[in-house]
RNA sequence: GCUGAUAUAGUGUAGUCCGGCCAAUCAUGUCGGCCUUUCACGCCGACGACUGGGGUUCGAAUCCCCAUAUCAGCACCA
């Protein structure tokens, strides 16, 4: 009989660590990035993915790279720059370095000639429609047979200005029989003239599909994590890493997420703006960072949210509820508590003169301190309670006092001090206000 | 139309890869209780889910097929 062999059979399961799952390939580190686009400010959808991102480098160590992805001009707003930097220091990341893509189009410009030079891309005067009909039926526009050298010579002259917009784009060669159309020689460079870039001068700009795959292997990334909407683009991203010979990085892909009642889409949030539908980029019906910090949404509580959502592929529709619990558990502790009267009425307090109740500032811990509270000879007391006919009630940290009813006529009288007495006849104890000393407030 | 992905309580989430220890985890929520000169916090308890249908198997949340629903891509946007 072989023991060895009987305690391999009680063998237990790895236990699960808690929080986010480990990712493969991190044991010297990582290299993660946050590549917003400079369109508008962070919402909570670039939230889930700064924060994951975050939470990986602080598990693994290593860099945190921020990466504007300003490859468009059309779609870049110059305030945003600005905007952007604001939310990613409201939300702490741990940052290690910025880079500008709109830095870093030679670079661009040198791996698509080598790809056109190892005849893995060409230069396409096609017609859009055409492009795409052929495309459907995974058939060549007749581009694509140019010679490398006339192709790099037609690169030369997009880049010297000799096209218009619109007029030519260079298309990687990828599987034209590639079950997926989405796939089939997609377009790495185009022309634009119209809209120039805050930043560089240039005339042929790079679509994400090139400038991403690039920066990810220039800047060293190993692990990516993105929405799910980029599962497409990974793929074809790898077509460029395999052509370049590059190791691509692990990807990691979660689904789409919303948040009840808030629009997250940047244009459309713009567009309510501009229509006066919202105040602005801080209204409180949308999602954005800083619409959350207006109400009162700290960023520890944005991260632990994501954190415990995960990178799920699923898509999701998060509740208010549960952000505001994540927040409670940042804010409770701090936070000093206030009488709060709902439905107000004011009911007159006859036998007691003037008295000044103190009341702790958070109950349970004295060294916190006290707020006073003038009584001047009225109260408001909240109209449910009235509206059960309580005959006595006991007014928190000031007195006890006995209630009159006479139709809509209201009043009260000072009923003695005695918290023991209030206590044995189990009278409510509730919040008041005094009359010089309320603020009207909407919840 | 083509391609791919996802589907666990009101909400979010674990478990799915490697079927049995899952009469399904945790949080939030709601309700009740305790604590407390209110509210909250904290503590205790209750409620509440494997999208549907087939199949494989002694056994399916887990594997296979079909259906349904949702999402994404098929841009000279990111």
């Amino acid at each position: 009989m072989a023991p060895d062999l009987y305690t391999s059979l009680f063998e237990k399961k790895e236990k699960k660590k808690a929080g986010l799952p480990d990712l493969p390939e991190s044991g010297n580190g990582v290299v993660m990035r946050f590549a917003p686009n400079p369109s508008g400010p962070l919402h909570l959808g670039h939230a889930r993915a700064a924060f994951l991102n975050d939470e990986y480098i602080r598990r693994y160590g290593g860099r945190y790279i921020l990466r504007i992805e300003d490859t468009d001009p059309k779609r870049v707003d110059p305030e945003a720059y600005d905007m952007v930097r604001e939310d990613i220091e409201w939300m702490e990341l741990s940052i290690s370095s910025t880079v500008f893509q709109s830095d870093r189009f030679s670079k661009y410009y040198e791996v698509g000639k080598e790809l056109i030079s190892n005849g893995h891309a060409y230069v396409c005067r096609c017609d859009n429609e055409v492009f795409k009909d052929l495309k459907m039926h995974k058939a060549a526009c007749p581009c694509r047979s140019q010679s490398t050298e006339e192709a790099l010579e037609l690169f030369d002259q997009m880049l010297e200005g000799a096209f218009a917009e619109g007029e030519v784009g260079v298309r990687l060669k990828t599987d034209l029989s590639h079950p997926d159309p989405a796939m089939r020689d997609y377009p790495l460079f185009r022309v634009l003239t119209s809209t120039p870039h805050q930043r560089v001068d240039a005339i042929v700009y790079p679509l994400m599909n090139l400038s991403v795959a690039v920066d990810d292997h220039l800047l060293g990334m190993t692990h990516v994590i993105r929405g799910k909407d980029h599962i497409a683009n990974t793929r074809r991203q790898e077509f460029i890493f395999r052509y370049m010979g590059w190791k691509p990085p692990v990807y990691r892909h979660y689904g789409r997420m919303g948040i009840e009642g808030v629009v997250l889409s940047t244009s459309q949030m713009r567009a309510g703006i501009q229509s006066g539908e919202y105040s602005g980029w801080d209204d409180i019906r949308l999602g954005t960072l800083r619409a959350m910090a207006r109400r009162g949404i700290k960023p520890g509580a944005v991260r632990n949210a994501v954190v415990e959502i995960g990178i799920g592929e699923t898509d999701i529709q998060f509740s208010w509820e549960n952000l505001y619990a994540k927040n409670k558990e940042i804010i409770d502790a701090g936070a000093d508590r206030f009488f709060f009267v709902p439905d107000p009425v004011l009911v007159p307090v006859s036998g007691s003169g003037p008295v000044i109740a103190e009341a702790m500032r958070y109950p349970g811990d004295e060294s916190r301190g006290y707020r006073s509270i003038p009584f001047d000879g009225s109260v408001y007391l909240p109209g449910s309670e009235l509206a059960s006919g309580a005959p006595f009630l006991r007014l928190k940290d000031l007195f006890n006092i006995r209630i009159f009813y006479d139709g809509d006529n209201i009043r009260a009288e000072y009923a003695g001090d005695d918290l023991q007495e209030a206590r044995s006849k189990k009278a409510p104890i509730i919040q008041w206000l005094s009359k010089e000393h309320a603020h009207p407030c909407t919840l």
